[in-house]
DNA sequence: AACAAACATCGTAATATTGCGATAGATATG
DNA sequence: CATATCTATCGCAATATTACGATGTTTGTT
């Protein structure tokens, strides 16, 4: 069917599976990773960074957004993307918790 | 196309997408939260926790197995999968590395 | 050997993702 | 206003993912 069940499992549960899943390309992983190192970027940059088309770029960089972890302000003709401080914190935050959880636990086979 | 173009990103940036892949779907998510939780863990006890079939519980079991996070022993006819401690650091480690690396930087927009 | 139990795999249908050309929209600049 | 530049969106094709019934495989039991 590929209609994945989020019905069953809990909000938690799919939060987090979403947070993963807006990182789960590396054109995503590459974007942010110069956006962290620029401290600032337009989309042109990265359309020449990345080997990637215009579109396709505008497409992952949308997707980010939507997943709340950069933000995007109008500078003139072109567009100012940075990540979002505060999101990325609670990002931090949930991924720090889910690999905390296995901690000292001892294998089993 | 649909294919992703991962000969235009370095090998990090590939992993870093395909560890984030491998838990982005609650599903399993929810797997490895339980596998924590019971520290030792059969596939039977899945299909009735989580509400899939079995066909698709053994899917998800095999992708966390290929991604190397799980691990199964054969225990008579049922299967003991549990979280490979050594990957599970390696994805920590990762992960950690990753959102590190956006610290004290300061929002430029 | 015959049967049951527990998983894995196959095949298939439905949906999602990825990538890009074409085009539309907004804002500068001449 | 006309034009150039930058980005977003649309539409499409190719591929990937998700889910599950049916079937296969392995192991244990009688």
């Amino acid at each position: 069917m590929g209609l994945t069940k989020s019905e069953i499992f809990t909000d938690k549960q799919n939060k987090m599976a979403a947070m993963m899943k807006a990182l789960a390309h590396p054109a995503r992983i590459a974007i942010i990773q110069h956006l962290i190192k620029a401290d600032a970027c337009i989309c042109g940059d990265l359309v020449e960074e990345l080997g990637l088309a215009q579109a396709t770029i505008s497409q992952h960089l949308k997707e980010l957004k939507n997943a709340g972890l950069i933000q995007g302000t109008i500078e003139g003709t072109s567009v100012c993307y940075c990540i979002d401080p505060k999101v990325w914190k609670q990002y931090k935050a949930a991924f720090d918790t889910f690999f905390v959880a296995y901690d000292n636990k001892n294998p089993c086979c």
